[in-house]
RNA sequence: CGCGGGGUGGAGCAGCUUGGUAGCUCGUCGGGCUCAUAACCCGAAGGUCGUAGGUUCAAAUCCUUCCUCCGCAA
């Protein structure tokens, strides 16, 4: 508990709100930036982002910029010592990286430099890494290009999602910027400079994105799957419409139907040829439908053999 | 008033246009067959058809109200 510190936090999803409660029990939050509400769902309701939620529970000051860029004066006014992000969703212009004395320090869902960007987290999955990570690091002006100051891995297991992933690295962030901030107050920190030339970039995802692509390995489409579940969640055409595809699990028969095609039905679920083998689409969701097993989906179909054969796009 | 699809035994659906005995594929329970089974055979339980009202001799079905779930778009 340093009372004498004062902290800004910005963030605005789930992912911050670990860091962001771990912040108000050991230092001085003094104001707390998010995203601007944005109308979401049919009847056109504002959201009201999780971060914002701890904002008005614990009565701390809450600004919503349009854009940051433009917007920081009241912020800087605040004078914090000390600046967290945690997937904030602006760019912070260099006025507010120059005023706190401390610092603007960024927690990132990856092992920089690796991932950089807005979807880390789907990224490592999608891309088939083994390992993950966070990064607790000073923030500079490009897009997580600044100094390292300590990282900490995890694996990625066989059965992660990125909603398991989200909920373990969100806790660990937590816990490493809780261990890691009394030293950067103290100047006991090295600034360790991140090699360029390994970069990547892993931007939010788009609707592109979010499609299947049965033109590659099982493994491939199953860590695309599940690498976009619970959010957004990946999804196919079938008969036209679209159906997201929540869970799926590799199978090992070998197929010579083209990618795509549905090569069987059973309790294993709706098994689909890809590259080098069938996968089975084991948790699905229709258009306008629940979620849903694809055992029950099959259930309700009047003769479900017409299935096999056709092809998903 | 952004567009659209739903709410029918535990699950997923059909039936609604052309009102008249509650259907299908599963699951559950009991029994049988089998070395055995998630396989097969026989049988059983389980639904005031989202809510409220209206029309009718009669409403899951037609009309109206409201609640609620979901897809798209933002």
């Amino acid at each position: 508990m340093n009372q004498e510190i004062k902290v800004v936090f910005m963030g605005t999803p789930d992912f911050s709100v670990p860091v962001l409660k771990m912040l108000i029990e050991q230092y001085r939050v003094v104001g707390i930036v998010a995203q601007p509400d944005k109308p979401v769902g049919r009847a056109g309701k504002m959201s009201i982002s999780p971060v914002k939620k701890v904002a008005l529970e614990e009565n701390i000051p809450l600004y919503q910029p349009v854009k940051i860029r433009k917007e920081y004066e009241e912020i800087l006014a605040l004078e914090p010592d000390v600046i967290v992000t945690c997937a904030y969703g602006q760019i912070i212009p260099k006025a507010i990286l120059d005023y706190p004395k401390y610092g603007c320090i960024n927690v990132h869902a990856s092992l920089l430099p690796k991932h950089r960007g807005g979807a880390p987290i789907h990224h490592a999955i999608m891309e088939g890494d083994t390992k993950t990570g966070i990064t607790i690091m000073y923030m500079d002006v490009g897009m997580d290009d600044g100094d390292i100051i300590r990282q900490k891995e995890i694996p990625i297991l066989e059965e992660d999602t990125a909603e398991t992933l989200f909920e373990k690295l969100s806790v660990l962030g937590a816990d490493l910027l809780k261990e890691t901030l009394p030293d950067i107050l103290t100047g006991n920190v090295q600034r360790i400079k991140q090699n360029p030339e390994e970069a990547t970039f892993s931007y939010n995802i788009s609707k592109e994105d979010e499609k299947i692509d049965f033109m590659k390995t099982r493994r491939e489409v199953y860590n695309h799957i599940r690498g976009l579940n619970s959010f957004p969640v990946a999804y196919t055409i079938l008969d036209g419409k679209r159906m997201k595809v929540w869970e799926s699990k590799m199978g090992d028969a070998k197929t010579k139907q083209p990618c795509g095609t549905i090569t069987s039905i059973g309790k294993e679920g709706i098994g689909v040829a890809t590259l080098d083998g069938e996968i089975f689409l084991t948790e699905i969701q229709p258009e306008g439908k629940k979620r849903m097993r694809a055992v029950d989906y099959l259930n309700g179909i009047a003769n479900k053999e017409s299935l096999v054969g056709k092809v998903l796009e």
